[in-house]
DNA sequence: TCGTGTGAAGTAGTTCACAGCA
DNA sequence: TGCTGTGAACTACTTCACACGA
C-alpha cells in the first residue's frame, strides 16, 4: 500500500489533491461512491487520467459502484501526507503573507502554518490568525524546535534568495516562493516559483488567442 | 512578423515572460548582448529550450555575439503584449487583493490593474495603490468602458463560479483565479486556477521525497 | 452491462547533435 | 572556433481500447 513505488510526477501530485477537495465536497454531500467519469467532471480532466492517477495509491475501486469516498480520502491521505502533520513556515507578513495564513487558517490541519517571521520589528511578536509573528533572528531556532520542513516565502524579490538558503540551512527541504525571481536550491530541496506576473502575463496572451479553457496544472 | 504562426504552448509562454524579465535586468546592468547559454542558467532551463523558445519570436541571434539584449525585448513584447496595453480588473480585495494590488502596482504599465471590485460597501469607493475600488454593481458598465478582457478572481470559494460568469458576460476573455476551485468557462476563454493550496501539498509532498530542485512552470 | 485497471498507441514537450554562418 | 537554428531522437504525459470482474 504506497509504500514502495517508484517516483510519481508532480502534475499527478497535483491532481491527487484537487481530487481530494473534490472528493471532501462530495463526501461532506452525503456521497458514498464515486465513478471515475464524475471526479473527471469535476476537476475538468478525462475519466482514464483519473484512473490512472488513482493507481498510484494501490487502492482498488468496484465496477460495480465505483470508489468509495471514505476509502479513497483515506488513501489519499495516507499518500500525501506526512503523518503526525507537517508544520509550515512563512516568511514575509506584508500583505500577501497576511492573505496566506488567513487562506491556510483551519483549512489543512495536517499542513498548516505554525511559525510566521518577519525583519520588520514592528511586525514581530504579534500574532496574525493564530499564528505568532517571531522576528528573523529567531527563524533557525523555531524552525529546528518544531522540525519544520516546509516553508513559504513571501519577501520582496532580493531577499528572497538569502532568506531560501538560510532556511535551506536549517533544514528545510521544500520551499513555495512566491518572490518573482527564481530560487537556486541544492540538490534534495523542492522549489516551487509561483510567480503572478508569469501567470497574469500568460492569461493576458490566451486572451487574446481564444485560448479554449484550460483547467491547467496549478503552478508548476 | 510573428503575426501568424501556429499556437505556441502554454508553457512556451510562461519561460518567454520570465526571459523578458530577466532581459530587463540583463539590460538595466548595461548588457547589450546575451548567448542562449546565459540566459538558461538564469532561468534554470537548458541553453537549446531558450534557442527553441526564442525561434516563435522570429528574432535572429547572431553566432558571433548571440542575441541583442534590446531587440530581443522589444520583439517579445510585441509577440506577449497587448499594442496599447491591456487593462486588468481585480474582483476581491481583501488580504490577497490587496497584495496583488501591491504586487503589480507599476511593475508592467502594459499590463496594469486598472479596476478593482468588492462586494463589501465600506471597501468600495476607495483608492489603494492608485486603483479606485468600485462596487459590484457597477462591474459591467466600468469592464465595457474600458474593454477590459482580463481579470483576477481574489473573492471567496463559493463567489468564484458566479463572479467568472459575470465577467464572462460582459466580454472578460482571461481569468485568473485564485479560488480554490475549478472554474468553468466557455469555449474561447481562458482560465488559469492558480491554487496555493494545491501548490502546497506538491511542495510537502516532494519535500519528503527528496524531489531535485525543480524550478518548474509558474502556474499550470 | 458497465466501470475499473492497464498495456499499447499516440501526442506533446525536451534534448541531442550537427549544419551553417560569422 | 563557437554559437545559432533546427531536424531527428528521445522522454514524459495522456488517451485509447479492451480484458476482466461485479
Amino acid at each position: 500500500m504506497s509504500g514502495k513505488s517508484r517516483p510519481v510526477s508532480e502534475r499527478t501530485i497535483a491532481r491527487l489533491s484537487v481530487y481530494r477537495r473534490l472528493l471532501n465536497v462530495l463526501q461532506a454531500e452525503g456521497a458514498t461512491h464515486v465513478f471515475s467519469r464524475q471526479l473527471a467532471d469535476l476537476a475538468g480532466r478525462t475519466a482514464p487520467q483519473v484512473r490512472r492517477d488513482l493507481m498510484v495509491l494501490g487502492y482498488a475501486g468496484s465496477s460495480a459502484r465505483g470508489y468509495e469516498v471514505g476509502g479513497l480520502i483515506r488513501s489519499l491521505r495516507q499518500f500525501l501526507d506526512h503523518p503526525g502533520g507537517q508544520g509550515v513556515a512563512l516568511v514575509g507578513v506584508g500583505n500577501l503573507g497576511k492573505a496566506l495564513l488567513t487562506h491556510f487558517a483551519g483549512r489543512r490541519p495536517n499542513l498548516a502554518i505554525t511559525a510566521a517571521f518577519d525583519s520588520d520589528p514592528t511586525k514581530a511578536n504579534r500574532s496574525i490568525n493564530q499564528c505568532r509573528v517571531w522576528p528573523m533572528e529567531r527563524l533557525a531556532d523555531i524552525i529546528r524546535a518544531r522540525d519544520v520542513r516546509v516553508a513559504i516565502l513571501a519577501v520582496p524579490p532580493e531577499a528572497a534568495q538569502p532568506v531560501a538558503d538560510r532556511l535551506v540551512e536549517t533544514g528545510v527541504r521544500g520551499l513555495l516562493n512566491f518572490a518573482p525571481v527564481r530560487l537556486r536550491a541544492p540538490e534534495g530541496v523542492y522549489v516551487e516559483d509561483l510567480d503572478m506576473t508569469v501567470s497574469l502575463e500568460k492569461v493576458a496572451y490566451f486572451a487574446r488567442r481564444g485560448g479554449a479553457a484550460a483547467g491547467g496544472m496549478p503552478a508548476s
